[in-house]
Formats: C-alpha cells, structure tokens, sequence
DNA sequence: GTCGCGAACCGATACGGATCGTGTCGCAAT
DNA sequence: ATTGCGACACGATCCGTATCGGTTCGCGAC
C-alpha cells in the first residue's frame, strides 16, 4: 500500500517548479496541448522528466496549474469591482471580465484542457474546482440578489441561470466555432435574460 | 503537387469497409475514443493498417463516419412525426428524440469526437456537416413557424435559439457533468423558452 | 556552534513498450 | 496491367520507470 510516498513540498525546488509551468503554458499555447508532452516540456524547462513527474500527474495537469495559476493573479487585480446596481449591466460587466479580458488569448488552452478531461477525470474534476467553480460562485451570488431586488423570477436557480449563460459560451468555442468576442458577450447575456417570449403576453 | 492520388473509390471492398467502422465504432464505445488507436482497429477488423488510412485520414475519421452513419440510419426511422401544434411540447419532442432516444447511450461517443475535434480541424468540420448542421435545421424549422404563429418574437435569430438549447445540453456534457437525462432536457427547453424575466411584467 | 550523515530532490540518461505514418512485398480482382 | 488488399518491417516519438552522481536539507553528536 505504501509503495507511492507522497513527495516533501518544502523540499520542491522554486525555480524548476517555475520553469517547468512556463515551459508547459508556452509550449500550450505555441502547438497547442495535443502536441505538448512531457518530454518536451522536461527539455524545454532544462529540468529532468522524474521532476515532473514528481509533482504533477499528467501533462494536462501541468498546463492546467501553470494557465489556472496565471488566471488567478490576474482576477486578483479586478475582484470586487461590480456595483452598478443594474442587473443586466452587472452580469454583462462580469462575464465580459472573465470570458473577454482574462481568459482572452489563451483561449485555445481552455479547450484543450475541456478535451483532454473528457479521457481524464481526475483533470475534469481539478479544472472545475479551479476554474468553474469559482466563476460561478461569483455571478451566482449576484443573481441572488437579483432575486432578492425582484428582478429575477425567484423560482429560478442560481446555478442554472449561469449554466445558461456560460453554456453559449462554451458551446461556440467547443462545438460551433463562431465569433466569440465582446458584441456576442452582450448577445448571450441578453439572450439568457430575455428568454424565448413574445414581448406581448397575455396571460390566461 | 500530384504526389497523392486519390484511391478509386469504385475498387473499394464493401467487406472491409464494414468490418473497419464497424470495429471503430465498437472499441469506441468499449474503452473511448482516446485509447482507440487505427492499429487496433486493423488488427480487430482483420485489416491492414494501410487499408484503413488510405480511405480516411485519422482515427476520430473513422469513428465519426461510423457513428454518424448509424444514427443518420436511426433518424431517417424517426423524422417526419413531430406536429401537436403546440410549440413547447414539439420543442421537448424533438430534442429529447435527437438527444436521448438516437444519441443515446453513445454520449460518450460524441464526447470524444469534440474533444478530438479540438485539434484537428478537418474533424471539427466533418462533425458540424455530418451531425450539427442536420440537426440544427430541422429545429430552426419548427422555431421558425412559431415565431410566424407568434409564439416565438419575431426578432430572435432561430440558430441563436437552438444554440440556447443545446448550448445547455453539450455544457452538461462536455464541462460540468452532471445529470443529462430526459427530465433535464424538458428543463433545458422549459428555461431557454421561458428565460430569466420575473413573472410579472409591467412594461412601459 | 559545527560537523557528519541519511534522506530527498535535482539533472541526465537509458530502457522496454506502444503507436505513429510510411514503405514494400505477393496476391486477387477487375 | 492496374489497383485495392493483407501482412509485415522500418524509423521516429513519447510514455512511465529506473538508475546514476550531485546537491541541499534536517537533525543529532560532539
């Protein structure tokens, strides 16, 4: 059972760690993650395979540490910026943050990364709680007060209404492959609020 | 220039032809797309390896002709039926017929040929022809006579109605895994028709 | 305090195994 | 006689593991 001794952290050496997620968020975005390996990223960063292969169980795992760790010091700087107190601008203001001006140009890495978990659950499960969770967590806490201001219906969950407006998203970039920029940000957002209704309604 | 020849598509063998999809479309389903590899499909189909890459051009190829082959059988059983009239009812129809009843069990399937698509562009091309592009019209159809009938406003983009719908379903599927069963699905329509507006409407 | 020593990480290299895509046979069908 | 076919061999790449000296860290003896 003890076969695989859990290495010691405080023994990890800074600069290859560096080296390595560098070599591996590059190389991703360069020739994309199905062209990544370990190998390659091992030369790249003039550091042995066995050191990656010490603290990181695949290379997806790799890529997804270096870009996850990148997107996170870059939400650090905007945060707790939101507070127009209108509902729509708000969610649009959030997501364009996310989708548009974090996520931006490494596009491509999410996607990959969103492939390789399909064959990976242990890296499905890592990219939700590193990534999707946190994001939602964020606007589903908007939404609530949405519910609580009476401008969202309050039989609606949270957690689906943002399923609704991230799922466009991912379905362009993972299956469609339309314009995926600013003015369809907008469009999305508006579209997840609006739903399907005729504006005129006569109710019953 | 003229290096590669096109193969004479009328001296192609029926038998092997057969024996390959339906090889790669087995192992597909038994160990995913991933661990397929087109030794493995020649070998199990009794073919050479050279067989199979002179009709097509990778092995996520193969699979998608031979997945999409069976359900394009499985619809043309089904098509024409969908006419109660009433538009959510044909809406929860149609989709739970494409999504559960022919994709079926073969979800996994269709997993793996987005996250293969990923990085092979000639895949991702073939997968929207053969598979999206079919789907998305019939749809666009009936949400087209709705919004003649009125149930639907006029001003909304049928393919951007149809991507509110599947957008959930694929998001499900391919991100956030959860539950993508029949009671889901008439959720999915339920939401993207109804969308975010509070019951209670006093317009201007 | 400082010295020694074992443990763990480090870079480098080698290894067997798997799969890739191509090349090349002789055979069968047209 | 041309072409698809099954079979097999090939060089190349990457996988995951092992092994080798080296260095650095923690800790107890002196």
């Amino acid at each position: 059972m003890s076969t695989t001794r859990a290495p010691d952290p405080a023994r990890r050496n800074p600069q290859a760690t560096a080296a390595i997620l560098k070599a591996a968020l590059d190389m991703a975005r360069e020739i994309g993650l199905a062209r990544v390996s370990i190998e390659g990223i091992a030369a790249r960063a003039g550091v042995g395979k066995r050191t990656v292969y010490r603290w990181w169980p695949s290379k997806g795992a790799v890529v997804l540490d270096a870009w996850a760790q990148q997107l996170e010091e870059q939400l650090h700087r905007r945060l707790e910026t939101v507070q127009t107190g209108d509902f729509e601008a708000d969610l649009k203001l959030m997501v364009k943050d996310a989708w548009i001006d974090t996520i931006g140009d490494t596009r491509s890495v999410l996607a990959s990364i969103v492939a390789e978990s399909q064959h990976d659950p242990d890296l499905a499960s890592e990219f939700r709680k590193r990534l999707i969770d946190p994001a939602s967590a964020l606007v589903a806490e908007r939404i609530r007060r949405a519910q609580a201001d009476g401008q969202v219906a309050a039989d609606i969950d949270p957690y689906r209404a943002i399923e609704l407006i991230y799922a466009q998203l991912y379905y362009r970039l993972l299956v469609v492959r339309g314009p995926n920029d600013e003015a369809y940000v907008e469009d999305v957002v508006e579209l997840a609020i609006r739903g399907l209704r005729p504006p005129r309604q006569d109710a019953t």
